[in-house]
DNA sequence: GGCAGAATGGTGGATTCACCCCATAGGTGA
DNA sequence: TCACCTATGGGGTGAATCCACCATTCTGCC
């Protein structure tokens, strides 16, 4: 008889909840009453969540990755070391499929969007504490989408980069590759994306959630 | 003495919410509960949102401006012909500058960001009853950096262009004036948003709504 | 082992962009 | 009237881009 088992014997699955917005702090409080969970503490900033984690030793921990002071992978990174028994549920408002990708790969217990229905992370509840991971369907679409355009790491990279305003030459500079490098790369993303310009190729990726307007 | 005398002696101020989201629905119920405000009707699209207040003629509408079926301008619109004595406040997750701008045109009694704090929602709600038009500080800031880019109807024009992959030659062509008028006008949008680049121009122009990903 | 794809690097050339300077005409408001 | 801004047009220069071809190395996979 695991963990597990022996909390949802005693009737009393506690969680630690982190959202620096308070509406939805108070939406999940609700949303996990539903599911029967208690929330043993709410917490607004990143730093307050790895100390309430480590604190409560909760078997949820539900956290949105826009924190303030420490972000969710950072809480996720540093409370799992603290609290190794707790799973981990990611809430993202929108963000980038590399991101998403790479929070997939550092052993979350689950990841959702928060503009997904609710009833999709009360469902997955249980599954989650049972010790199955659990993707939100939203997630799962970006991320496939994204795996669809078929754009390689070193392209999201270079991508990245021209968005934020660098030439080719800094970009070069910026990944320790040749300048003549990045424009291949810069090429295979216009060739995949189907694009002829520098503004399709960022209004085509923004389009398509490659890359993130905010920041 | 007026009807937001009457209701406030009665002790009983009526609220229909309207949000796509349940998780937001259940947030607002609790804040409005804080605020001494009771939830009549709870919609979760356009249409539904017009025939409860119709139904209920609520002091006090709480509309999320990303609705289906009718978004929350068109809610506006319809509903307060036939609850006039209702007040309006449009809530949104991220709109552009000149959507914003727009709002503000329409007689609405209030306009906030769901990303601000919910204090402040809460904290303007006694003025807004009280008929006194209240707009959210980050809704005010935006509104504020959009006119300060300052673009010209002609800017904005060649802004559309650009991000649909013309190159200055085309451009010239569509809008029927020189191709150097056109690198002028450039030139003008670069210095405004404060970019030296092409990806640059584009992603400045989606991060303040200049321009809408999905166009 | 062989093969596909990723990542790296290259030549060369045509086009476009980014930025500097300049000017004229029309409207708007102090 | 005068100052200011918008919209229009231009010259010139150097950097950055787009594109078509090419080659090597390494990795993962059947």
């Amino acid at each position: 008889m695991d963990h597990t088992d022996q909390v949802a014997q005693a009737g009393l699955v506690q969680a630690v909840v982190a959202d620096d917005h308070e509406i939805v702090l108070h939406g999940l409080r609700d949303l996990l009453g539903c599911a029967g969970i208690s929330v043993a503490a709410e917490v607004q900033d990143g730093l307050a969540a790895i100390a309430a984690i480590k604190r409560e030793q909760p078997d949820l921990a539900l956290i949105d990755l826009q924190l303030p002071l420490a972000n969710g992978a950072e809480v996720h990174a540093e409370a799992r070391r603290w609290s190794p028994q707790t799973r981990f549920v990611m809430l993202t408002g929108s963000a980038s499929p590399q991101m998403l990708a790479e929070l997939l790969g550092t052993g979350l217990h689950g990841l959702f969007l928060k503009s997904g229905p609710p009833s999709e992370l009360v469902e997955a509840l249980p599954r989650i504490l049972a010790g199955v991971p659990v993707v939100g369907r939203a997630v799962a679409q970006i991320v496939a989408d994204a795996e669809s355009a078929g754009l390689t790491r070193r392209e999201l990279q270079v991508l990245q980069e021209i968005s934020s305003g660098a030439t080719g030459l800094q970009i070069s500079q910026h990944l320790g590759i040749s300048a003549k490098t990045v424009e291949n790369h810069r090429a295979s993303l216009m060739r995949k994306l189907q694009v002829h310009s520098t503004a399709s190729l960022i209004m085509s990726a923004v389009r398509r959630g490659l890359l993130s307007p905010d920041g």
